[in-house]
DNA sequence: ATGCATGCAAATCCTTTGCAATTGC
DNA sequence: GCAATTGCAAAGGATTTGCATGCAT
């Protein structure tokens, strides 16, 4: 948390009560705008979705966050804490998305092989169906 | 394009002049739907947004297009050709989207090892920055 | 005090849906 | 002829934007 209000700070941005409430809030778990500004309500927040909205493209920006977009048009935003990068599972029966870390460094050596696409960070998502739907 | 057609003959599909349009502008490249309508109103054909997407639906789940989702909420629609699977590099500068073949067998055996997950298809991109934006 | 951030409302963009008219089989 | 498909218009949902006000520095 310290961290990410550092990097504002260093970045000229200031340390608003929106900011670190909407900081805080992703720190238990990855979220949708929506689910964001349900959860800050549930705490008897409340933030403009506009303002989430501004928010979460800041942090992005600073790569502080990440945006992962879903095929249904949702996008989760997720604190880019130390914690390991992963993947994810989406089942399509009935929706939910399980986390994979997974070792892309050899699919990282195919592109520098192939292109001069200078790859600043990726998206990957698997579809198909969870242990429970099966 | 015969392919296509018998494989909705095949799932009691009716073949229309609007599938057979739509069909006909994705073999030239992958489009993103509002691409498509310009396309086809190009060659003075007029067929509404809503027959699009509602044919492109029909086609993704015929498993005869892919659909893929980019970050900027937009998709683009490929027909399944026997073309090679491949990736997209889409560069941040400029949105230029270049496609990249990649062997990612290792990846499913990794998932293989740690999930139950059975995956039908998946969505991989890289984002940053293309050799001529550099 | 200054100007970045916010809230609010309106606007935009993409996509979906209901329904009557049309068309393929 | 009948049901599937279309066009149109309207609705829906996510995201963005303009602008006056408020707040961090």
């Amino acid at each position: 948390m310290e961290d990410i209000l550092n990097q504002l700070r260093r970045n000229k941005y200031r340390i608003t009560q929106a900011r670190r409430e909407i900081i805080d809030v992703l720190t238990f778990s990855p979220l949708e705008v929506k689910e964001i500004a349900e959860h800050l309500e549930k705490e008897g927040i409340n933030i403009d979705l506009a303002t989430i909205y501004r928010t979460l493209e800041c942090l992005v920006s600073l790569n502080l966050v990440s945006k992962t977009q879903f095929e249904d048009k949702k996008a989760k935003y997720e604190l880019n804490d130390k914690q390991a990068h992963h993947h994810h599972l989406v089942c399509e029966e009935c929706g939910s998305v399980e986390d994979i870390p997974l070792d892309e460094k050899r699919l990282m050596n195919q592109i520098v092989a192939q292109s001069k696409f200078k790859v600043l960070r990726h998206n990957l998502e698997f579809f198909g169906v969870c242990e429970r739907c099966q």
